[in-house]
RNA sequence: GGGCGUGUAGCUUAGUUUGGCUGGAGCACCCCGCUGAUAACGGGGAGGCCACAGGUUCAAAUCCUGUCAUGCCCA
């Protein structure tokens, strides 16, 4: 037998610790996927792995909120959800933390400081957070495996990366090249587009156009930098086949003062484009000739420095064209040294320009690029170049550009763009599949997919997964010394296989240790020694691998990671398009050549209240366990997901979370109480099969709401499948205030105070127990606490362990018969009750004093809801009437502008007969066109028709879809027995709102006295307010009218009352 | 600078795919009512250049173009 327990306030906050506490010793969790075993079916779910040292904020709640409600919903279906918590562990953010705790701002000082001990400080930092996170989410009931989480840093998971990078080797998509990327030379770091945000500065700094000597005519091509320093590596003129161009001769020297260095001599040719000839020139010049870009490429130049590079067997030094070009600045031709710049790049590859430095590692020259800049750091020999460019003829002019330019955000060097070595992916050998591949994956929304990844797969680059850094994934390459063999490494085995018999076998597998493995050259007929290339991988690529190397695949697990692979579910912020989403596919796409996911839900951010970005700088951080600590998580997360759509952004409104648990959650609450407080009293059992009430047999009422949540379950279901939660939420947040709590249980509040056992109660009471369990279920998965309450007080198990109750494959539906036509007539009925309430506002009749009839005219028959309807509308007796013009009558209204034209002075004559004529008549007359007064003929123009309800009747029409017009119409005379009704009720709410202000219990008697002056009180009224108010002992107008007592006054009669507590 | 989102009442939002009744809710506000009904409930009211400017159309919050603000990603 299970008899709900009562229930108490709510207390969200001690009840969502408590239980907590009850989970992990219940542990529900581990239950509830291990009763899901049977069924065979896995769901598979992949946690994007956080990085734990940053503190957890309420973005990170969002995200753990979505990817928890679709585990959970999934498990209720029937599933096996594994959760395998994660941990992102290596990456530059991880180094810059430690660099700044320690203060190493430069590559040399941390390996002064050594690399060992550096990398053992970025162990321990990224755990800083952990007990934070694990808090958070323990509080926010996000139900993961937490105690034995993938961690990147792992050699396990590590090693199951090398293998994936070796797959790619193998498959010979792994190559080294150049990215050219924001460098600092004084700190020796690269950095991350995130960094170079942090550092940008508006400067003013030299900026030439430069005279490029055509090696076939004495013309030059005049092409404009911004970095000076970057000439010397001159290689190539970048210009637009299609922009038009101009061959210019100098005819007069400058008009106004020359500014600076350079110039140029009389009869000399340039050539630019033609829309910036005015922008650019400053001497008087006649245009020889125009034509289009195309019409130069080919055409070979003089290098500026000969000698920086070293240009044979290459294209060096000629025009090409190039896409990138534009007229927006500069002279429409794009100067192009290979090493420093992305576009400079790339091109120089296309075209075949020799890839060569003139610039170190160090920043400075190298030597032979010339004997004045040899070995000097390249900033500052801005002024020298433009110099010797002045010298030897070969600059136009140089003018001061203010610009934001990135600078280092240590050291405030300018940073320089700088082509390192990288080792690369070959992500564009594979772009057909991968594009292939994301139109497989089920994307939410649509055009993440579509759109945001689409776009920025049908541009794919080859991926640059090294960097030069300590604390990483080591790339797992060796190289020969003698014979420039390269070897990836698979796994430990195979490095230990290979090391050679001095190479010290690695403690673990990060840098320094599996630095100092040296392998023995496997080259044929080679005996050299292979020295690991010392990057670390790109975190990206180690995330990426998260699906195998959980794990440890293809070492361990092998059975267990085939039959999850590909993943049924991801989730995670928009912001990972191009992080997670994308590396998780380039990696499954490069080893297993298949997608990594099926589903991918992509989160919009949380923002502050203002749509502002929450940052620390800007103080707009909303901390979660502002909530947690007062309306408690089932509100936090109820919020967030009916506040807008998962992919839109949302703004955060500390206010939302109270109305959710204002409305939601107290509301479900006092239906919960309002149940179990009475079935704890009765000793309802609804097991007990003696007192059962099936549906049929129940009232229409209990059969309406029955329907009512079938109706909303399963549009709680279509909506989950669409990912239209917030939908989901708004509906059944609907039902449950309105019409479960504001209809259902108002109107069977009386059915349950009955303390007699009656088919009826045990109907309500049948009925609410199945309407709360159903829609814990249903919420269970979003708010995972109260519901599970609930659940437990009603049935003593844990919601998380039943059936989701729309069904599943795997599980059978549990809802109640749907009854469209019950669902339609009770609109109806509610409609009207609303209607009745206005027209008594409208009719001035207030809500206690009955009316003695009301009767509807039109619509279905909603007879057996007569009852509730005359109940809500406080009518003596509710009937149905076939004719509206029992109630109503015609008036005759006089159009004053018509008529006064018409009569004249004699209008207040004609007006005075109007109203004193018999309207019915009249109009008869009217219509036969045989009106006429005081000797004017009347005509329709000159009146008005009105319809109004006879003098005693109210009423209100009202349109409603599919049935027409339905009116109300409610008697509003006067009688004694009405007033003497009226009355009583006044009485009784006053006693009531006495008792309550005593304190009473429900269930205590009280004594009754009244005094009632001018006006009569029925018996059965006053025998009525004895049973309303439970008073036991009641004497009215008794003699003796003692001073201290309650009195209120209505429809002016006076009325006077004590109450007191009888034993 | 480019790509992808978002912008509706004081606040949070529905409606935008597929143009069509007077742009619909909740919170807050004002008036009234109701209550052994809870942080309630009911009726009424006030509050909207649907970000802005053009365009298409008989008709635009909705479609098109541009601008602004805001967010993400890329440069």
């Amino acid at each position: 037998m299970t008899v709900p327990k009562t229930a108490g306030e709510l207390d969200p906050v001690a009840l969502e610790t408590s239980l907590i506490e009850t989970w992990n010793n219940e542990k529900t969790f581990t239950q509830s996927i291990e009763q899901r075993r049977n069924g065979n079916s896995p769901f598979t779910f992949l946690e994007g792995p956080p990085t734990a040292n940053g503190k957890p904020g309420i973005h990170h709640v969002i995200s753990r909120l979505y990817k928890d409600m679709v585990c959970r919903w999934k498990t209720m279906e029937g599933h096996i959800v594994e959760r395998k918590a994660g941990w992102d562990t290596h990456g530059l953010p991880v180094e810059i933390e430690v660099q700044k705790q320690l203060d190493l701002m430069s590559n040399e000082a941390i390996e002064a400081y050594g690399m060992e001990a550096f990398n053992q400080k970025c162990k321990e930092s990224v755990w800083t957070y952990e007990q934070a996170w694990r808090e958070m989410t323990e509080r926010m009931g996000f139900w993961v495996d937490m105690d034995d989480p993938y961690v990147t840093l792992h050699d396990n998971y590590i090693e199951s990366a090398w293998w994936s990078l070796k797959q790619m080797f193998d498959k010979g998509l792994l190559f080294r090249g150049h990215k050219v990327l924001p460098y600092c030379p004084q700190t020796g770091t690269s950095y991350s587009s995130h960094e170079v945000a942090q550092g940008y500065k508006e400067v003013s700094e030299p900026a030439v156009f430069i005279k490029f000597k055509l090696t076939d005519s004495d013309t030059s091509i005049l092409a404009w930098t911004t970095t000076p320093w970057t000439l010397p590596g001159n290689v190539g003129l970048a210009v637009g086949p299609e922009v038009t161009y101009c061959r210019v001769k100098v005819t007069a020297e400058p008009s106004n003062s020359w500014e600076g260095r350079g110039g140029a001599n009389l009869g000399e040719e340039l050539i630019l484009a033609k829309d910036l000839l005015g922008n650019v020139l400053r001497h008087k010049m006649e245009v020889l000739e125009e034509f289009p870009g195309s019409e130069l490429i080919g055409k070979s130049y003089e290098p500026l420095f000969p000698g920086a590079i070293d240009g044979s067997n290459s294209n060096a030094w000629t025009v090409v064209g190039a896409d990138f070009v534009t007229t927006s600045d500069g002279t429409g031709v794009v100067h192009t040294a290979v090493m420093y710049g992305e576009d400079d790049y790339n091109l120089g590859m296309k075209e075949e320009f020799p890839a060569q430095h003139t610039v170190g590692i160090d920043g400075k020259f190298i030597r032979g690029t010339h004997q004045e800049l040899d070995g000097r750091y390249v900033k500052e020999c801005d002024s020298d170049i433009i110099d010797l460019l002045s010298k030897n003829g070969s600059l136009y002019r140089e003018h001061i550009y203010t610009h934001d330019y990135p600078h280092c955000w240590r050291t405030d060097h300018p940073l320089l763009y700088y082509a390192m070595d990288s080792w690369f992916v070959k992500m564009t050998a594979v772009r057909e599949q991968i594009i292939e591949y994301n139109a497989e994956v089920e994307w939410a929304p649509e055009w993440t997919g579509s759109k945001r990844m689409g776009e920025w797969l049908s541009n794919i680059k080859d991926w640059a997964i090294s960097r030069e850094r300590y604390w990483g994934t080591p790339i797992p390459v060796w190289i020969c010394q003698d014979c420039q063999h390269e070897h990836c490494i698979g796994s430990i085995d195979e490095m230990m296989s290979m090391k050679t018999d001095d190479s010290p076998k690695p403690p673990e597998l990060h840098r320094p240790y599996v630095d100092d493995v040296k392998l023995n050259c496997n080259n044929e007929g080679c005996l050299g020694e292979m020295i690991r290339e010392p990057y670390v991988m790109d975190c990206w690529f180690d995330s990426g691998c998260a699906s195998f190397a959980q794990w440890h695949y293809p070492f361990e697990n092998k059975e267990k990671f085939e039959g999850v692979f590909p993943v049924d579910y991801i989730c995670e912020a928009v912001d990972q398009t191009r992080g997670w989403f994308y590396s998780l596919l380039a990696v499954s796409t490069t080893v297993f050549d298949n997608v990594a996911y099926k589903r991918c839900l992509s989160l919009g951010h949380i923002l502050d209240k203002d749509g502002k970005k929450m940052s620390k700088s800007r103080g707009n951080v909303v901390n979660p366990w502002d909530h947690f600590n007062k309306e408690g998580s089932d509100s936090i997360r109820w919020y967030m997901m009916t506040q807008s759509a998962p992919w839109t952004p949302t703004n955060f409104d500390s206010n939302g979370v109270r109305e959710s648990y204002a409305k939601m959650f107290l509301t479900l609450w006092n239906v919960h109480r309002f149940y179990s407080d009475y079935a704890a009293l009765d000793g309802f059992d609804p097991e007990d099969s003696l007192g059962h009430v099936n549906v049929k047999e129940r009232s229409p009422l209990d059969q309406w709401v029955l329907s009512r949540m079938a109706t909303v379950a399963e549009s709680y279901h279509e909506n989950f499948v669409s990912w239209d939660f917030h939908k989901a939420g708004r509906e059944l947040e609907n039902f449950v205030i309105n019409d479960l709590s504001n209809w259902y249980v108002r109107r069977s509040r009386r059915r349950l105070w009955n303390e007699d056992d009656s088919n009826d109660k045990r109907s309500c009471q049948h009925t609410l127990h199945e309407i709360l369990l159903t829609v814990c279920r249903l919420m269970a998965p979003v708010a995972p606490f109260i519901p599970d309450q609930i659940h437990r007080d009603l049935t003593g198990v844990s919601v998380h362990l039943a059936d989701w109750p729309v069904g599943s494959s795997l599980v059978s539906s549990n809802l109640p018969t749907q009854n469209w036509v019950l669902e339609q007539e009770m609109a109806l009925v509610r409609k009207l009750a609303e209607t009745g309430r206005r027209v008594r506002v409208e009719a001035g009749r207030r809500q206690r004093l009955p009316c003695k009839s009301g009767w509807i005219v039109g619509g279905p028959d909603i007879s057996e809801f007569h009852d509730i309807l005359a109940e809500e509308l406080n009518v003596v007796s509710l009937t149905t009437e076939e004719d509206l013009d029992r109630f109503q009558k015609i008036e005759i209204a006089p159009n004053r502008k018509a008529l006064g034209k018409k009569c004249r002075q004699d209008l207040p004559a004609v007006l005075n007969l109007l109203s004193e004529a018999d309207p019915d008549n009249i109009l008869l007359e009217i219509e036969a066109e045989i009106c006429i007064l005081e000797g004017y003929d009347i005509t329709m123009e000159d009146i008005e028709i009105r319809r109004v309800e006879k003098e005693g009747y109210a009423a209100a029409t009202i349109s409603v879809d599919e049935i027409g017009d339905v009116s109300l119409v409610l008697d509003m005379r006067l009688d004694e027995e009405l007033l003497s009704k009226g009355l009583s009720r006044d009485i009784i709410r006053h006693v009531q709102a006495k008792r309550k202000e005593m304190n009473l219990e429900v269930e205590s008697s009280i004594k009754l006295e009244v005094w009632v002056e001018g006006q009569d009180l029925f018996v059965e009224d006053w025998n009525h307010i004895q049973t309303e108010t439970r008073a036991g002992d009641a004497t009215l107008n008794n003699e003796k009218i003692p001073k201290d007592l309650n009195s209120f006054d209505v429809d002016g009669t006076n009325v006077k009352f004590i109450v007191s507590l009888l034993d």
